[in-house]
DNA sequence: GCCCTCAATGTAAGCGCTTACATTGCTATG
DNA sequence: CATAGCAATGTAAGCGCTTACATTGAGGGC
């Protein structure tokens, strides 16, 4: 569409015109929208009303243009259909909402090179900060960050050996608390079935969990089959499968999420196999359909929308030059439900 | 953040000094990154990697401001909490950013006056388009759209007597078709849990289904016990529990979405009340949950992805100036599963 | 050889806003 | 009563980009 095909379809009103109705100056009508304390009480008025008569609202691109910043935070997530991200960002856009700043989400389907393209993207839309997800990118990448001067906050992943402000649980401990509670009952055969590690520092955090609880318990941590295969029900269900044709069978199958294990649950039933009679099952993230699956899933709690809560205040407070000290670790709680028992005598 | 400050943390290369750099114009650079084809292969070359050395990346407010369109589509969905919104909104942006768009989302809780405040954002930030869920909101809302000379397109509806562009599938003729499998298999007692209908044009002609079929079998519509509820598994399943407390309790509770159906079916049992022996229980959407949930949901299966890819294409046609002639409908299919069987011999 | 055409590039005028700095007209002060 | 000080407002210079229009120069037709 040609510049002067858009002009004459719709001009609509700019700052002159609100000055030019009423009879002040740009920069006056400027500062009632942007700090009415500096302004006239009397002048406002007659500039509000000129601005609601005209059905004026300012130019984003302008604006942002003039001032330098534009009170907009991104947010990247792996992706929109995986209710835990889809709590978490609720909340924080929630929270963003009330202190007037405006979230622009975007997906990354889980690939790096679109995630950094993202990143791109959202800066260079005037993203004045970043939410990530995870501490696994390029060194390029921060360093682009760092020179554009946006300051970002890693969720998901508290880590303390990593250098950059987080907000997040451990999921190595969490994982490994799990995992000590299922030793604990007496399995010894374990199958491990997670997403894809590769890129991915929570998932590979998890299995490190895993294998930490079984060192404590005296375990080879090698011994403990493991399936990576990507997120959702289906696959959960397959990667059980696998794991039952193979000898020994395991006892207990921990699973990197609740939506891997809900697929296995339902395949172990299936199979033929009674959750938790001839298997136990675990999930982790505590979603909806951890309570919906029959039996109930075993899983790990985690406080997603209070995450995306304080990212959100986090994210504000370093927008406005007052960064966190240090990274903040929330707790996350064992949910013990149906699909975690004893082995079965054999 | 003063400017000058902020400007001697972070000086970033403009396009000018890309120019600089390649020994061009400003305008062969941006010819470059914007139709490459109109420059020479030597030039662009150049140029290209002035681009890389310096780390350019364009300015989106000043790109905005001078070429007055964003290559941005924003949507507004009641919320990121609801597997059906993210899944068609994923593939909405996997569709669009194959075009080249970038997609601005944001979620309105369900609130008219919060849906309207975002709308407004998307537009000062330039959207060229903007996807909405439903017909109903204000006049006022739809003007100042009109005026801005935006672009909408109406996604989860299709309703023929709508002026409005929409693309989606005809909520009460689907939930009419569902309702008369309920109807012919003998129930006559029939209960409603449905969403808030009020600003919910969907809720609504779901509940109209109902009654339309009702009508069709000779019955008075105003006979369904209607509870109207806010979205979510616990409330569902309150409903049900109200819904059993009355005389005649109904055979076979409708319900507005998954969600909620699947609420009343945990509930059900809970209550001790077999599915679908007692009380048969269908849902709406076709999620995940619904084949978790045991036994299976039966419900209406709604081709949300492929929803999101074609509204895509077609809001880039009406950015392109090639508007769609008329509203596209979508099928969708039953799914009879285990929750719905004939009503009890009584 | 002259002129026209056309492709490649350059020049420069904005796009709509914010804000440093200048101006104005007060009041309070000595 | 002159003047410093101050609050309210105005002036105008950009912010970084796109694009209409101007310029250049090479190739082709006569």
């Amino acid at each position: 569409m040609s510049r002067k095909n858009r002009e004459s379809e719709h001009n609509l009103p700019t700052l002159a015109d609100v000055a030019k109705r009423a009879e002040v100056s740009t920069a006056t009508v400027s500062r009632c929208l942007n700090s009415p304390g500096q302004v006239q009480e009397a002048t406002r008025i007659k500039v509000m009303t000129a601005v609601h008569d005209l059905g004026y609202s300012p130019n984003f691109g302008a604006r942002a243009l003039a001032a330098r910043r534009t009170n907009t935070i991104g947010a990247i997530i792996p992706t929109m259909e995986n209710a835990i991200f889809a709590r978490a960002i609720q909340a924080f856009q929630e929270e963003l909402h009330a202190s007037g700043v405006t979230l622009l989400v975007s997906s990354s389907s889980y690939s790096p090179e679109i995630e950094e393209e993202q990143i791109r993207t959202l800066v260079a839309r005037g993203a004045d900060a970043l939410l990530l997800i995870g501490h696994d990118r390029s060194q390029a990448i921060y360093e682009f960050l760092e020179n554009r001067g946006v300051p970002v906050l890693i969720s998901w992943a508290y880590d303390p050996t990593m250098a950059r402000l987080s907000i997040g649980f451990d999921n190595r401990r969490a994982m490994a608390g799990l995992a000590k509670e299922v030793l604990r009952l007496g399995h010894r055969h374990i199958g491990i079935i997670s997403a894809e590690c590769a890129g991915n520092d929570r998932a590979r955090a998890r299995v490190d969990g895993v294998r930490d609880a079984m060192r404590e318990h005296g375990l080879d941590p090698e011994m403990a089959h493991l399936i990576e295969t990507p997120y959702s029900i289906e696959n959960g269900g397959k990667a059980l499968r696998r794991m039952t044709e193979h000898y020994p069978r395991p006892t207990a199958v921990i699973c990197g999420n609740d939506v891997l294990a809900v697929g296995a649950v339902q395949m172990a039933r299936e199979l033929g196999l009674r959750v938790p009679g001839d298997v136990s099952i675990t999930g982790f993230d505590d979603i909806e359909l951890a309570r919906v699956v029959d039996p109930p899933l075993t899983t790990v709690h985690v406080p997603h929308r209070e995450m995306g809560r304080q990212a959100a205040r986090l994210l504000v407070d370093m927008v406005a030059g007052h960064p966190a000290r240090e990274s903040v670790r929330l707790e996350t709680t064992l949910r013990l439900r149906g699909t975690l028992g004893p082995p079965p005598a054999k």
